[in-house]
DNA sequence: GCATGATCATGC
DNA sequence: GCATGATCATGC
């Protein structure tokens, strides 16, 4: 270099720096190799930024800025609304490196070297637009880590940590943790792209330490207006913040509680009345919690009959039956879903024919689940490519099965043969949700 | 009682 | 106007 752009030992230096990006594209600031200006790159706009804005050599495996601390990362936005975004994904931090991380304390992590301290610049993601191309917006985001979220954080860490340790990496997945998510990323399918990992013979696919999309949305819109939050501060545990705001309701019957709480059944067609019910429990009157829409928790309700089996199984949204057949099964809506934690509010008639609060759990689906769940989703796509009837029905899985989702039978799709289909989704089979409570019922009540 | 088809209020 | 979470309705 011969002028010198910014100071690289200077945090404060290379985030001024970086303004000069907002508004701009990379093409407009700097002048760019005819290679790299002509390619219709979608690649990586991330390495174009360092290469060719910063500066930086193109192999660097430890920090970007090692002399300032500091590493730099791009993502990508979407447009949310007027003068407003959210995040058009996670935000991928560093790969799990799966026989090292059994070895680390949290302090000297690779995970916490890497973040600790980290330049955010965003984008804002345009269709079929060259990386080069792409507009920088938003003030440039200086995260760092004591001073967002680092309790939950590094407990999220440990989690994927003790699940390595056990030798279950391969059973690893986003739903382990609140904010700081197991991705999958990289290779999947081959055996030679599986990973080793230590205290077991299985190899697993490779995952990577990310911030959940919902996390990134409330970095960059900062808290919800009408939002409350669970934690107020204190330094408990997510788990034990919710388990709190439940307490002085479990045993109570929904009437009770929906006078406690003073929100009420709009009418005999109010079908999501428990869950509007739930979610106003534990924003305590706020229509949201801030901690539970960061870790993008599913908020789940059960009613359980006298005998404790589902009244309903559990109805996800509904999926193109045009695009099924396009997918893999871990770009699938219904593997985001099942990649979740959830939060399950479990209610029970009693032998009075009153409704009462029974329990509330976290949960995330095990991986033996989630394969069978696979199996159904791949031959859901195999008869809808097929235009075969019937879809799998509850009685061919005891985990999920395909059922009709619409406004009403009119709600229809037509078929590439031309014919009409209803819209469907996929379910949780009812048997299956009841062993499932049944399970964390008896774990909290050793008999 | 169970499986499966059909439908509704809400919130954006 | 539509997606979402959930329950209602029907048939066996």
């Amino acid at each position: 270099m011969s002028t010198k752009k910014y100071d690289d030992s200077s945090v404060e230096s290379i985030v001024s720096y970086s303004q000069s990006l907002i508004g701009n594209s990379l093409d407009e600031v700097v002048t760019l190799p005819h290679g790299v200006a002509n390619k219709k790159n979608k690649g990586n706009l991330g390495r174009l930024v360092e290469a060719h804005y910063f500066d930086l050599p193109a192999t660097n495996s430890g920090l970007d800025f090692p002399k300032a601390g500091l590493e730099l990362k791009v993502t990508g936005v979407l447009p949310n609304g007027k003068d407003a975004y959210k995040a058009k994904e996670r935000l991928v931090l560093t790969m799990i490196n799966y026989m090292e991380i059994d070895k680390e304390s949290w302090d000297e992590s690779k995970f916490l070297t890497k973040c600790r301290l980290m330049l955010i610049l965003f984008y804002l993601h345009e269709e079929g637009v060259s990386a080069i191309d792409l507009k920088f917006v938003l003030n440039p985001f200086l995260f760092r880590i004591e001073n967002h979220d680092l309790e939950i954080i590094k407990q999220d860490w440990g989690i994927i940590q003790n699940k390595v340790n056990a030798g279950k990496a391969h059973e690893l997945s986003e739903g382990d943790t609140f904010y700081l998510g197991a991705t999958r990323k990289g290779e999947g399918g081959e055996d030679e792209a599986l990973r080793p990992q230590p205290n077991s013979p299985i190899k697993a696919k490779s995952r990577a330490f990310a911030f959940k999309q919902k996390y990134m949305n409330l970095l960059i819109s900062g808290p919800v207006e009408e939002g409350g939050s669970l934690l107020g501060g204190s330094r408990i545990t997510i788990e034990a913040a919710t388990q709190r705001r439940f307490k002085p309701y479990i045993g109570q019957s929904v009437e009770k509680i929906s006078e406690s709480i003073g929100y009420f059944k709009s009418g005999p067609n109010h079908k999501a009345f428990l869950h509007d019910l739930s979610k106003r429990i534990l924003g305590n009157g706020a229509e949201s919690v801030s901690e539970l829409i960061k870790a993008d928790i599913e908020l789940k309700t059960i009613r359980l009959t006298k005998t404790g089996r589902p009244m309903e199984s559990m109805s996800f949204p509904a999926f193109s039956l045009l695009e099924i057949g396009e997918e893999d099964w871990e770009d699938s809506s219904f593997f985001e879903k099942l990649e979740k934690k959830f939060l399950f509010v479990v209610f029970q008639e009693g032998t009075d024919r009153e409704e009462r609060l029974l329990l509330v759990a976290y949960w995330n689906m095990p991986y033996e689940d989630r394969l069978e769940a696979q199996r159904v989703w791949e031959e859901t796509k195999r008869r809808v490519s097929l235009e075969q009837l019937p879809l799998p029905k509850a009685t061919e899985s005891r985990v999920a099965h395909v059922r009709p989702k619409g406004q009403n039978k009119l709600d229809t799709q037509l078929m590439p043969s031309g014919s009409n289909w209803g819209k469907q989704c996929f379910w949780l089979n009812s048997g299956y949700i009841g062993s499932v409570i049944k399970e964390i019922a008896e774990s909290r009540n050793p008999a």
